[in-house]
DNA sequence: CGTTCGCCATGAAACTGCTCGTCGTCGAGG
DNA sequence: CCTCGACGACGAGCAGTTTCATGGCGAACG
């Protein structure tokens, strides 16, 4: 499994991540929570192990923009506070688990084992919305005002990311990267015409436009 | 922020300025190390972007001669090489993080927000305000007193660097530098101009207008 | 073979920088 | 204290450039 840790004390950093890496796990291990968040908005992990108190941004503030930004990734909370209300503040944050220190090693890998196994996209949200637009992840059904629109896979994935960040401007290099994996080849207008097929079956039929175009950034729904 | 890239392969250089640019920075290019050398020691940048093959200068040998020359702008290296004594190489000449190529567009991305060491974006919504105006840099939009206002690309820009040093004078030389990446001032009015398209949205429908004249000196936003 | 997708070429629309005429402000001289 | 000239600021309109939208075509895939 693919871990973080993210611990600013070295001692107990290090101890983690050998228990952890002679378990077969592979380890990535940062100090503080700004390298933290950076790093896990642009790598999958499978779980987080994550230091309540860190410098430059503590624990719980990393996993609340994490999951702000539709990051799911399992976090384990370590905390030297044992109040009942830190706990709860820690499961409120999206965190799953949380652990007092000091703990036995033990504990800690086997609640890293239950969370990693635990079916991904725990996330209940099957259908996102937007206006009367909607979208139903488990059908593969897209409605607007009733009325039923067939997309092709490449336009459903496409409506589908602008729909999870729904109000926010997409650029053209983020849709790229997300909705076609495809990390260079800027010498390409993909985007713009499935945007434009997508306009065809979305927009054009109802009176209000909900694509927006946002010239010299991106595209933006909903808002 | 302002960003230097050095690169040689035009498409991965365009591929990256564009990406960086839709996101909101100002971006050089520039593809080869004696002429980025130049322009680095020349021009204050927040974080530059350096491939580790250039001509003329590698990209090890730019970053320590910065270096030498008490310049300690952020470097990030991209390298087609993978091996670790690369990494440390990079790293040892004063490089703050390196990427292996190819690469994601999102984690260069997230590397240079970490690296820009601004102070954290900690719910990914940005929001810059000054009295009943708010600018949400995330979804690009711009209300004053709850209306909605729309403005163009570069007097979004404009506004943005106004509302980031509020209350504070903002020459004509530093308007052109950061907001159309002009160093040298030619005979010309653009600031004005756009100043007035921008008070033409936000100022002129409203009762107190924010963008302040400071006749001889430039312009001030907000206080 | 039919569907789907990416690319290209074309046309349309948006954006931006400039010019230019007017207006307001400041300072010097009467 | 008033007048006049100079300079900067302002804003409308225009035209070049860039960006975006869209229909058609061929390749890939099953």
């Amino acid at each position: 499994m693919k871990l973080l840790v993210v611990e600013d004390d070295p001692t107990t950093a290090q101890f983690i991540a050998r228990g952890l890496g002679e378990e077969g796990h592979s380890v990535d291990c940062l100090d503080n929570g700004r390298d933290a968040l950076a790093r896990a908005l642009a790598t999958a992990y499978d779980v987080m192990v994550v230091d309540r108190m860190l410098p430059e941004l503590d624990g719980l503030s990393l996993v609340r923009a994490l999951r702000a930004a539709h990051v799911t990734t399992p976090a384990i909370f370590l905390t030297s506070m044992s109040g009942v209300d830190d706990r709860i503040d820690g499961l409120r944050a999206g965190g799953d688990d949380y652990l007092v220190k000091p703990f036995a090693f033990g504990e800690l890998s086997a609640r890293i084992e239950a969370l990693g196994r635990r079916p991904p996209m725990q996330e209940t949200e099957t259908v996102l919305k937007a206006a009367d637009l909607e979208m139903d992840l488990v059908r593969r059904t897209v409605t607007r005002a009733g009325r039923k629109i067939d997309l092709l896979p490449r336009e459903f994935a496409l409506l589908e990311h602008l729909l999870r960040h729904k109000g926010r401007v997409q650029t053209r290099t983020m849709l790229l990267e997300s909705v076609w994996d495809i990390n260079f080849d800027p010498q390409t207008n993909v985007v713009e015409t499935h945007i434009s097929r997508l306009r065809a079956k979305v927009d054009r039929p109802f009176d209000k436009e909900l694509i927006t175009t946002v010239r010299g950034a991106g595209y933006r729904i909903g808002d």
